[in-house]
DNA sequence: AAGTAAGCGAGACGGTACGTCGGGTCTTTGT
DNA sequence: ACAAAGACCCGACGTACCGTCTCGCTTACTT
């Protein structure tokens, strides 16, 4: 009998992470399991474990392993433009199929196990976040927004309902729904005339 | 051995959601298992079972009894008053302790379970979001808002952020940060002059 | 899909014990594992932990339960023909086929796991020895044998060779055998003339 | 970190047997594993599996190897005096502290794997067997003995007592037993008068 | 002296089984 | 009639070792 040479390393665990992402829309992540992670890739358990000390951390890896190069912002000069094409694009990822449900489910997990939500916000959030709140703050500094304009809760208002949307409520994130969104916030965060 | 005299019926249920919440404090929810609180509560695991189908079910029925009245909202006319008065009370109940943490766990499983959030929806998030929506439309019925106003999405610019806090961030909800929060709002609705 | 409705209690043990000794026949006891004996007989493993802590034990009981009556001495008044019947029994149920293999087993777990090795003696050894003992010593209170007589080395002198053929040289253990043992043993204990 | 510079041969086969042995009486033989003796030897696994096919092969090597020189008998001329002074010898040295307990072991280990069985009886059994029924058949051949003195029964009298204890009821073999057992052996091999 | 091949430590890898936990279902027993 | 108790099957957990493998480094021969 012909055996496939075990191969190492990155390339046993890019091969998981895409089993993983494959497995969870397949069955959803509820009933994902690191066995079958494990059985479907041709890894053994202990390979996984190795690696990821828990279903939740393996599946936190899988998705950002999606988005290597990071969600960035545009920058032509147009505020309202710019934050509208990076959140369309972080929605359409990570919102919308096929990997809106994993990802809603990995906030989920964030919530029983305290290193999942460190993990996520580490990796995810606030780097999501720094760059919503950096690009604010050029507009700011052009005097496009108020001086006093408070950028962190600016950021706040702008995620806060997207996730509500995703997690509370559980309709389907739309571009409609984040213009709506984008242009309550501009009409408070706009100077006065 | 002692035995304790069966119980029957509502006695056996508040019983057991009374165990629920206390050992769901103390082990926290994710430790939590049907076995467990079976055990502490004195019943029989079937018990559990004819009541509620998961264990999401029985914490849901056991957080929401904590607030048997609702939480309704105070009418003085002042609108800002008042949504600021309901949501301070909302949130002392169920982002900080005791019941915080497992409120939010709560959340975190309707993630995973679809029936968890959908119970969620219609006998917690739906209704609190109506009163909202109510409270706001007769202060735009009054010409306190502007005539155009999206009643929806001010409830969810005004909900968005607060569970933005306590599920993504994890940082605490503090009263002054529902402050800040309302404070823009009102910048954005008010009608201009 | 129709289920087989739980047997309970005994039924159970005695299920589990005949696979355990089908199984072991099939695959011999090195490559017996609770795993398979469970799966074999449609029990969980947690049946299986629950009556025997290991798989020496499970073996043991399940070797035992093979001689419910005992092997009992018939008593003919003829010392010699006496152990030689009970011998010939007790040498053909543990050492021929089909069950030698595994009492050979056994006893190689009992060097292994103290536990198997006292309930081994306890259940079986002893006995089997205090009957032999007890005959012998019937025979000497009738003076067949000199008053003198060390009872219990006659018997390891008897039970030595045999379990020496079956663990150390690991050939059969023939009738013919015995005799010889038989012969040497009363050319030595029979009182001279 | 300072590295240890690699041993070649037999000085690593030698650091390797001694490390079984010592980790053996520390663990126990059941808790070794090829694993452990590797990582306590500074070698690696493949280094063991080059020489050894398993841990029962390892074992009967170490233990074979306490014993280079061999356990000779002694020639006096009083047969019952070599005997004993042989049988002294052998079980001192494999029956009592340090060693005796992984002895044991190891013939347990016999029952399960047939190759350390085979080679147990060809580099131990056997040869010892062999000195003893060559110092009887010198005995015999003096006229010490009958003529028709079965000298292979012989020896299975005088080993398979000391093995019974040994390994069936696990009581210690004293120097007084090995006399007991080699009394009632002379009492029935000598010619009667 | 340089080059090469074998031996080695290290440890990743696919597996199998371990012994445990909890899920949800069912039967038994007692009140 | 209903509840506690807990046996039961099942699936998964996270761990331990197995025996095989790949990787560089070290050592000792070969040229």
């Amino acid at each position: 009998m012909t055996r496939t040479p075990h191969r190492r390393g990155a390339d046993r665990t890019e091969a998981i992470m895409r089993t993983t992402l494959e497995l969870g829309q397949e069955i959803g992540y509820a009933n994902l399991s690191m066995e079958a992670v494990a059985a479907r890739a041709g890894a053994s358990k202990q390979t996984l474990y190795r690696r990821w000390s828990s279903k939740g951390a393996l599946l936190l890896d899988s998705l950002l392993s999606l988005n290597e190069p990071g969600l960035d912002y545009p920058y032509t000069g147009d505020l309202a433009a710019d934050l509208r094409a990076q959140i369309y694009a972080a929605v359409d990822l990570l919102a919308g199929p096929p990997y809106g449900a994993l990802f809603q489910a990995l906030v989920g997990e964030a919530q029983h196990d305290r290193r999942v939500a460190v993990a996520l916000n580490e990796r995810f959030i606030a780097p999501q976040a720094d760059k919503t709140v950096a690009r604010l703050r050029a507009a700011r500094d052009q005097g496009q927004l108020s001086p006093d304009f408070d950028l962190d809760l600016a950021m706040a208002i702008l995620s806060g309902p997207l996730y509500f949307r995703l997690l509370i409520t559980q309709e389907p994130l739309t571009h409609a729904y984040i213009d709506r969104v984008l242009d309550v916030l501009f009409a408070g965060m706009t100077p006065r005339p």
